[in-house]
DNA sequence: GGCTTACGTTTACATCGTAAATACCTGCGG
DNA sequence: CCGCAGGTATTTACGATGTAAACGTAAGCC
């Protein structure tokens, strides 16, 4: 899968910069249907997303789509890692680190955070979808970021378990907050396509309960952006006193 | 699920067996089917719970089940509530906090593990179904914890904004956590049913990746405990901070 | 022309959630 | 005993879904 698919996508550039003129239909690829997928998501949900709909948004019947993709199963492990292979594509994101390592996590970090802001809807799959193998924790699905992950603490004197351990830590910490913080801003993996949100909670439901209604604006409120930053900090310094005493 | 449920379909050989004469057929309820559904989960997988085969085990058409239940979607809220309701049964957790903030959310933190660790299959589901509202993010999703965490931490001296934060960093750390060390032991949300987790790896396929090749075994180890420990300790630790330094 | 090959469509089927109508008690007042 | 009323479960039915299999169709090549 490297050789050929760019073709995908940019067949449509080769084709619109016009070498063929007659009879162009740009025909179906595995690139093309991952994309439609992933942008049938943003707009409707994962549940608005069936074969026969996103044949639909393709211009083909349903079962075209099964020439490039074995089925639905399938289709849906390709959209996660397409959404995490956008990571490639942010120049924020070292693909190396260069830094030190505390330099690249928080770069790796925000990074995945942006992939989960900008496919809020898309993002409870990567959280969800059962990983190919242990050490796969999303929202770090690949390989190659945790290689790269782990390169960058080993490389900067952290022993390799605690190289590992971080990893973890720093999978849980992701996928905590970037779960709850998308799933603040639209969500639905489960039930039916735009449903209501249910009216705000009747009044006097919150009568037993004191303090949340007292503070339901600021439960409400949107922090994700510093919060994010300073449980980021305190997990990268926490993992820092590690690597300052490997005695522990 | 205990006393009377290995009937199932025959009921009717309880009432032969003959303990009370009179009519005496277990009749259909929610909770019967909220805890019929949980079990099933837990065995088959959440892919795997279909209306009609939820009834079957139930010695029951699918359709009876909609005399209790307006559908599968609330159905599935039903499960979610009912396992998060396990709390309330867990006298480690106390539903008051009479030791302090770090005691409770300690033994809360333990206690909503232990819920996931026994359901495995269904956690992800407490995790990812649509929060009614705002301030009840998952795995917290109940008035009555978010409200007696919140007077746990107001009364040992938190501002109202420094408990409502650490409700948030708390959540998402348990989210994270959680969801991970599920996910490790079992989980498959999305796919078929027990679908084989697909042969390990191919010899050859981590050539690219020799940190991820040479620490596989490190990477795939089970710390869940400790890490769940020391995480948790160290978040306490922050949350802590705050406390004992309102300026910040 | 007639092949082959690539791509898309048609048709068909099992299974799903669920609406509506129906059948099956079981206890009641006559 | 009758019928009958209300609750409970079944039957039947429909539209939607994922997908297997067969079929059409068009382009390139001999």
């Amino acid at each position: 899968m490297s050789a050929r698919d760019e073709q995908g996508t940019d067949a449509d550039k080769a084709v619109v910069a016009g070498d063929e003129p007659p009879s162009e239909r740009v025909p179906l690829s595995r690139d093309r249907i991952v994309v439609a997928a992933v942008e049938f998501i943003d707009e409707r949900g994962l549940p608005g997303l069936t074969m026969r709909r996103l044949g639909e948004r393709l211009g083909v019947e349903a079962m075209a789509l099964y020439r490039y993709v074995p089925g639905r199963e399938n289709l849906l492990d390709a959209i996660v890692e397409h959404v995490v292979g956008e990571l490639r594509e942010d120049d924020d994101v070292a693909s190396s680190p260069t830094h030190g390592w505390q330099d690249f996590t928080q770069r790796l970090a925000h990074g995945i955070r942006r992939v989960a802001l900008r496919h809020p809807r898309v993002f409870p799959l990567v959280a969800s979808r059962p990983p190919e193998a242990p050490w796969l924790r999303p929202p770090l699905r690949s390989l190659e970021w945790v290689e790269v992950f782990l390169e960058a603490l080993i490389e900067d004197g952290f022993s390799e378990d605690d190289a590992v351990s971080a990893y973890r830590s720093f999978t849980s910490f992701l996928l905590g907050h970037l779960l709850l913080e998308v799933a603040a801003h639209d969500a639905d993996v489960g039930p039916l396509d735009v449903l209501t949100p249910d009216e705000p909670p009747g009044p006097g439901a919150l009568d037993d309960y004191p303090l949340v209604a007292r503070l339901r604006d600021e439960l409400s409120a949107d922090h994700a952006d510093v919060e994010f930053e300073d449980a980021l900090e305190s997990l990268l310094a926490r993992i820092a006193l590690v690597q300052a005493n490997p005695a522990s």
